[in-house]
DNA sequence: AAGTGTCAAGCATTA
DNA sequence: TAATGCTTGACACTT
């Protein structure tokens, strides 16, 4: 399958905009309190279904849900709020969906989700925003499972590689048992940060964290070993099909940026990728990015 | 209605 | 020590 991420621009486009990330600002939030913020996710639930359905109309059966599907949830348990009925038969309806055409949703919490900070505040809120991510996949209803996976960057060194691995170990044996079942940790894109190689040793063979594969940012931190190579021991660590991501860079469309930007579109999805794994796609143009991959394939199988 | 500056959270780099 | 970039949309305020 294929994937994109959080946003589909043709149903935001729209008369009436369609989408799952509607959120506030924090003097918002002080002013109006959960109370908005489980209106916000209402209607934020209520719109996922519908794109959800968009994407299987359109033969897109990956697809990765926005952080902010229940905004400032770091600030309040969902089952406190008096909606909190409303917005669980929304996420069933969801989920629901996704099972009934065997779709599949993962996360991807925001950068200063930072669970081997050295900071211990820091650890505690990333522990914090990845259980509400789980909360909300329990909400759906889908399988504590990587299959529908919460995924993170170690992001960061803390100039000690060894201490930093075990810190994020530490933190993956402090989450509850459904956040830890669908924790997934994702090689990032500058060369000193952490490679696919350094993910399997220090981090899955240890707390068994399967690790997404990036294809664009193993560019930058290959470690000798070729795209192929670094799919294969990210691979390794799953039970399930694996999750991998796939972009290309601007540069490589012309564009003069910075070499890790993303490009709009991209050309294809390597065979044997496609082959192997569910590949999101990240591309500037999102789900239009999909739809012209699909309209050349068609294009090419005609000639 | 359209335009603009700013925005919760972390870290590394630079000035 | 303090500012900046990351990546990007969307909020909130101004015109």
């Amino acid at each position: 399958m294929l994937g994109y991420p959080c946003m589909n621009r043709t149903l935001r486009d729209r008369e009436e905009p369609l989408r799952c990330n509607r959120g506030m600002q924090k003097a918002t939030f002080e002013e109006r309190g959960p109370a908005y913020a489980a209106d916000l996710a209402r209607q934020n639930l209520r719109d996922l279904r519908t794109i959800l359905e968009w994407n299987n109309e359109h033969g897109i059966g990956f697809y990765r849900v926005t952080s902010t599907l229940v905004p400032w949830n770091s600030q309040f348990d969902l089952a406190e709020l008096e909606t909190y009925d409303e917005l669980a038969r929304l996420a069933a309806r969801c989920g629901d969906y996704v099972r009934e055409h065997g779709m599949r949703l993962t996360f991807h919490p925001d950068y200063w989700c930072r669970l081997a900070s050295s900071s211990r505040d820091t650890v505690e809120r990333s522990l914090r925003a990845v259980e509400y991510h789980a909360d909300w996949l329990d909400l759906m209803g889908l399988a504590r499972s990587p299959y529908f996976g919460i995924n993170v960057h170690i992001g960061a060194t803390y100039g000690d590689r060894a201490a930093t691995a075990e810190r994020f170990r530490d933190a993956v044996c402090e989450l509850s048992s459904g956040a830890r079942a669908r924790l997934t940790v994702e090689n990032d894109d500058e060369a000193g940060l952490w490679a696919v190689t350094e993910l399997v040793e220090q981090v899955s063979d240890r707390v068994g964290v399967p690790v997404v594969f990036d294809y664009h940012h193993h560019s930058f931190s290959d470690r000798g070993l070729s795209y192929r190579e670094g799919f294969e021991r990210a691979a390794e660590t799953w039970d399930c099909r694996p999750a991998v991501h796939y972009s290309e860079p601007a540069r490589l469309h012309g564009a003069d940026t910075k070499p890790q930007a993303h490009a709009e579109y991209v050309a294809g999805v390597p065979g044997w990728l496609r082959d192997r794994a569910d590949v999101m796609v990240e591309a500037g143009a999102k789900e239009r990015a999909l739809l012209r991959l699909k309209d050349r394939a068609a294009t090419a199988a005609e000639h």
